[in-house]
RNA sequence: CGCGGGGUGGAGCAAUGGUAGCUCGUUGGGCUCAUAACCCAAAGGUUGCUGGUUCAAGUCCAGCCCCCGCAACCA
């Protein structure tokens, strides 16, 4: 039975659309779910919707529309986005979903039964526009901060859940597995906000009905964050289907946005311990995404549509230019122009132009078809040495002999044998950029592969292998071509449309399947096969096209 | 005020205390298979400031300056 592999994103708060910032995440998360699947993982992938709270309920009433109906368009919004973006997640949760609600309430009666919610109140003050509580210091002359109107002294009778029990087991939990919260910064955060106390907080409002009712008493309804983090049990069937729910609980990783990694690290694992569940085994903290320096804000107006980028792109440059540069732990600055500038000089140029300089070299040296590479018997042999992918370019003799007269062929080979455990050690360490640039090393190389053994030259003159009966442009073409179906594989998960189109060029049918690491070892391309080049994969962008007006 | 993240060649980013690298851009040259693409070379940095520790500091310590975020809609 395959390993499983659980991984969510944060579910996407309904009260505006989607903007660049969270599609980073959900495609960040798609590329990391659409490795393990091709490693051969049993992957669940969740994403949702978060519905609660007042703010959605506003925004629904501004709009003159149910809070219910919003919200159903809102979903339909999200996930018409995912797909444009290909995002390829298994569960779609809403926490309005009748599923989503048993699941809540089964939470909060196991920690009802546990003791650890028990009637209190809060009190405070209050403002009516931001229905929030603000702190003494925070107001300005009894005044809100942020709608300038009267804060009212407020009280409120709620449930309280007892989160300050839990920081000493938090706090051992942690030690033992010190990679619960990642990257370091957000661990360290953590640290110091349990280490300064921590206290019970509230989790249930009496205010709105937009929510889900406290079992037992229907006056309350759950606290929206309280709830809404039940959402990665119920995205797997928790508390109906129990064992779908044991087969993929704990979750692997739960990938979130920096601002909220209190609550995914703090409340949730007490949350869970108090259920005596268990805890996910990783929380990813990722770094958010500014736009020419400044941070994205509905108020600055500055969000950038990334369906618009996508119309305009192509969804897999898209993908492409958000996760080849910065890194993912830290924030990270985008701009429309670095998606024209890394489109033209790593798609177009490095890559694209590699595809089809190479295809038309195949097409005039070796009659449109995949060369026989030197001593075919030799490299079935070395696929049988698949076990140790490192050592196979130094094993069988004919390799070592063919170094001596061709030590280009031979770099360019060791460099893509080489890529699997570079590739997986970068994806395991969630360092996207890097990942990608290790296959781009290999189509630069292949670049300047080209440039030193000179094809043309070689063709011209007949040139043969050293001691060989072999023409040496073949050998060429052979490796060029085995290094871009190696691209193809390897760039699946960021690009999976671009894949097929590459693979399909090269001769291969259209729904040709793959696994790694074993399609990833060298000597996998058939000869023979015929190529079909086709137009260039992604035409150079005009830079005066694209400022717009 | 508090907490957190940063300040590295024109731009964006890297560097277990040990010759400061990468991508883009710029300049010059080369090649002709290719999407005016590709390859080579060069220019461009006293790593925010000031002290300190060390044989050795972008990296550690102290102080200061500046930018940004959280706290207060937004991954």
């Amino acid at each position: 039975m395959k390993e499983k592999y659980y991984i969510t994103t944060a579910i996407t708060y309904a009260n505006a659309k989607p903007h660049i910032g969270h599609a980073y995440e959900e495609i960040a998360t798609d590329v990391l779910a659409r490795w393990r699947r091709v490693t051969g993982y049993d992957v669940q992938f969740a994403t949702g919707s978060d519905e609660h709270s007042s703010n959605v309920e506003a925004r629904a009433r501004e709009l003159n529309q149910p809070p219910q109906e919003y919200c159903d368009r809102m979903a339909e919004v999200f996930q018409n986005t995912w797909q444009a973006l290909n995002v390829s997640y298994d569960q779609f949760i809403r926490t309005s979903d009748k599923r989503h609600h048993q699941a809540a309430k089964e939470i909060v009666r196991r920690v009802q039964a546990a003791g650890d919610i028990y009637p209190g109140h809060y009190e405070g003050w209050y403002c009516n526009s931001c229905e929030n509580y603000y702190i003494e210091t925070e107001l300005k002359d009894g005044l809100c901060p942020t709608h300038g109107i009267k804060a009212v002294w407020l009280s409120e009778e709620n449930y309280f859940f007892r989160l300050s029990r839990f920081a000493r087991p938090l706090l051992e939990h942690i030690a033992k597995h010190p990679e619960f919260i990642q990257p370091v910064s957000r661990y360290n955060e953590v640290m110091n906000i349990i280490n300064s106390g921590l206290k019970d907080i509230s989790i249930s409002r009496a205010s709105t009905q937009w929510g889900i009712p406290f079992p037992d008493d229907p006056e309350h309804i759950i606290y929206v964050w309280f709830e809404a983090l039940i959402n990665y049990l119920s995205a797997i069937g928790f508390p109906d289907d129990m064992e779908t729910f044991n087969r993929f609980w704990p979750a692997d990783i739960h990938v979130i946005g920096k601002d909220i990694s209190r609550f995914h690290c703090i409340i949730w694992p007490a949350m869970l311990m108090a259920a005596g569940l268990d805890l996910p085994k990783q929380v990813f903290g990722h770094g958010f995404i500014h736009l020419k320096g400044e941070k994205i804000s509905k108020t600055r107006g500055n969000v950038l549509d990334p369906l618009e980028l996508v119309r305009a792109y192509g969804v897999d440059p898209f993908r492409y230019v958000l996760l080849a540069s910065g890194n993912f732990a830290g924030d990270r600055d985008f701009s429309e122009e670095e998606m024209v500038e890394r489109y033209n000089s790593d798609l177009a140029n490095d890559m694209g132009n590699l595809l089809n300089r190479t295809l038309t070299m195949v097409e005039k040296y070796c009659e449109g078809r995949v060369p026989k590479p030197p001593e075919a018997k030799d490299l079935t042999v070395m696929s049988d040495l698949s076990m140790m992918p490192e050592l196979q370019w130094r094993m069988p003799e004919i390799w070592e002999e063919l170094e001596k007269s061709t030590p280009q062929d031979m770099t360019l080979r060791k460099t893509a044998v080489n890529l699997y455990s570079m590739f997986d050690q970068a994806m395991e360490k969630m360092d996207f950029s890097g990942a990608l640039a290790i296959v781009w090393n290999l189509v630069k190389q292949a670049n300047k592969y080209i440039e030193e053994s000179s094809p043309w030259s070689l063709f011209k003159q007949g040139k043969k292998i050293e001691g060989h009966d072999y023409d040496h442009v073949n050998l060429v073409m052979y490796n060029l071509l085995e290094v871009l179906r190696l691209v193809a594989l390897y760039i699946h998960p960021f690009m999976p449309g671009t894949t097929p189109r590459i693979l399909a060029q090269m001769g291969y049918a259209p729904e040709q399947k793959f696994e790694f690491p074993e399609d990833s070892y060298w000597g996998r391309l058939p000869s023979g096969q015929k190529i079909a080049k086709g137009e260039p994969l992604f035409p150079r962008i005009e830079r005066d096209k694209v400022l717009k007006p």
